[in-house]
DNA sequence: CATGAATGAGCATTCATTCAT
DNA sequence: TATGAATGAATGCTCATTCAT
């Protein structure tokens, strides 16, 4: 993952290819986009796709990748001048639900379609996934070592329950178009994770 | 060529062919599924499945159908002993998680993918999800009557509440193949719902 | 051809399937009429078309048989007390236009369908016809050696002048759907017919 | 993989496709004809009928425009240095009617198929025969300006007494396949129709 | 980097017809 | 005589992908 710098010399073609499939999504499901539509809509040779893309399932992956490289970017630049694991994750559960509060469309394909493809585990968006997961992993381990988080559960349960209870919020009003008061639910969730696994909680 | 006994009401050419449908959609999407593929797996001509369905969409329909027919059926028909609407809403939220939990590939189906094709409105699984939320409907507008139930809030309004609450919950379960704890999960929810809407509430 | 007695103990069924296919006939194409269609109007078994009828082309020609069963025995009986040969033709050509005119969807079938139908020389409805244009060709040949009709023309020329003039003039008003006035259609061409082919013509 | 001159402006498979149609049209019914039997006898992919033609009935229509196309064309050509209504549409009637002659496919198809098709008011074949008749108009418009034509006769009556009158004499030819004597048929055609028109007219 | 041409495999659906009873 | 069930073979059409240039 090339991280900081990217998003600079590419060709103007992949670019407009990645967008028409971006706008597409907004309005159909990945499976029922053709690659005509899309180079239709991006206004170049449907052949070209393939000179920058895999195939078409490796565009998605590109578009994806490319999203969530700058989320991920992002969260860890943000939480780079925090001070301890519990204020950390804080910021990792609200910059979470506010990506998948404003980023919809990727949202909903990250947690329903991607995870069914073939080849998902080599894919470069699972890379990506695995890096933000581990770094949550890291986050908890600091918290563990530095006394803040208890260390009688197991951490990848830990990280398990934030990143599902996330999901479980998040998903139904994904799909049902539902809004996210996206503060409260992260005061709610921290709330009620924090009550659980902080250390001589004297609550 | 079967055993000379055979079913004289439903050809059994039919059942296989709902059977293959059903098998199918363990493993993968309704869209992905081909006809070709169903007739196949239910080992007839794919022409008889136009024979015994209007489409491939009326098959799935009927499938539904058949599936949603039952649990309604014995909902309803659990419900008759069932003294006052607040027991009744305890039941009806019970069963309903009970059967989310227990048919998870139909559930997933009615969660995500029917509401989404065309010509839903009118077909035979939409009319029997309105039969059952008549029916809870019902239950609540004889809670108010009875003076079980606040007569301040729109029933329509906590019937959704009923309902989206139970989809809230269980949605997630289902994509990601959660076990639900079907008791728990339905106490947790009736003691928020009664808390709120049970009439001269004294807690 | 069975042409005095005949319609009488036929099955019940194999008319409802004939009238059927009649209906449907005045709507559409025969090819784009369907023996689930036939069936269906006729409130028939589908495989009961091949109990009567060899084919869904069997079925048409004996349908077609039919009509033209009764038109020429209908025509030979008319001929019957007519004197002269000229008068037989006037009548002839008088009785096939009106024919024409009357039974417009069967003409129309006659006059373009049915001859691109391989078998069409082996069906009934080429026997028929066979027989009808036998009998003008006698109706000449009568007249030949009465001396009504010149005998320095070959007599099947002046058959097909005849057939062909009155498909010439039907045609376009079947396809175009434009009125027939049969008497005076008739009138001509007799006209142009006789003023040609009678001996010793004095006009 | 052709010999290195080739049509820069239309690619040759869009012609082998055309040409297939073409050939197959002389054997039997457009709707007999089966996309599978043109890209066979077209040499071509099957798939690639689409790539070139909206559809069959589009691939109908570019090739039944291509025709109509170039005898417009050289129809008005040949008008250009012709003096006198009277005499253009003398020309127009014989070169229609040889065009029926010499194009008999087109014309069968044009006379009869054509016209049933759903859509075809909005077809390009439908365009060129506007701009075809409305140019037969303006050439009548023309005479009853200069006096040449009676101007008691409404001018869409005389154009369709003219055009009707070339289907009417035409259509049995190509239907049955008779031979036509282009120039025998135009002289009467138009022996018939100026005495009637022509204004003054002392016969 | 770009593209026009081409394609194999597949799609849901339809149809005339046959078969067992 | 009648029928419900079944089917092989098509049908028009679409799609993701490849290839030659």
């Amino acid at each position: 993952m090339n991280v900081p710098l990217k998003n600079k010399s590419l060709p103007p073609s992949r670019q407009k290819i990645a967008n028409a499939l971006k706008l597409l999504l907004k309005e159909k499901d990945f499976n029922s986009i053709t690659t005509a539509e899309i180079s239709r809509v991006a206004g170049v040779n449907e052949a070209l796709i393939y000179r920058h893309f895999k195939d078409k399932r490796g565009l998605l992956h590109a578009v994806l990748s490319e999203y969530l490289d700058e989320f991920v970017s992002n969260l860890i630049f943000d939480l780079k001048g925090i001070k301890g694991a519990i204020n950390k994750i804080r910021k990792f559960v609200w910059a979470t639900i506010h990506y998948y509060d404003a980023d919809r469309v990727f949202s909903k394909i990250l947690l329903l379609e991607v995870r069914n493809f073939p080849g998902y585990f080599e894919s470069e968006t699972y890379q990506i996934i695995k890096y933000y997961a581990d770094f949550l992993m890291k986050i908890i381990q600091e918290g563990i070592k530095s006394g803040e988080i208890r260390d009688d559960i197991v951490p990848s349960n830990i990280r398990q329950f934030i990143l599902g209870s996330i999901e479980h919020y998040c998903l139904p009003a994904l799909i049902y178009n539902h809004k996210i008061d996206c503060d409260a639910l992260a005061d709610n969730l921290c709330e009620i994770l924090f009550v659980g696994i902080i250390k001589n909680n004297t609550f």
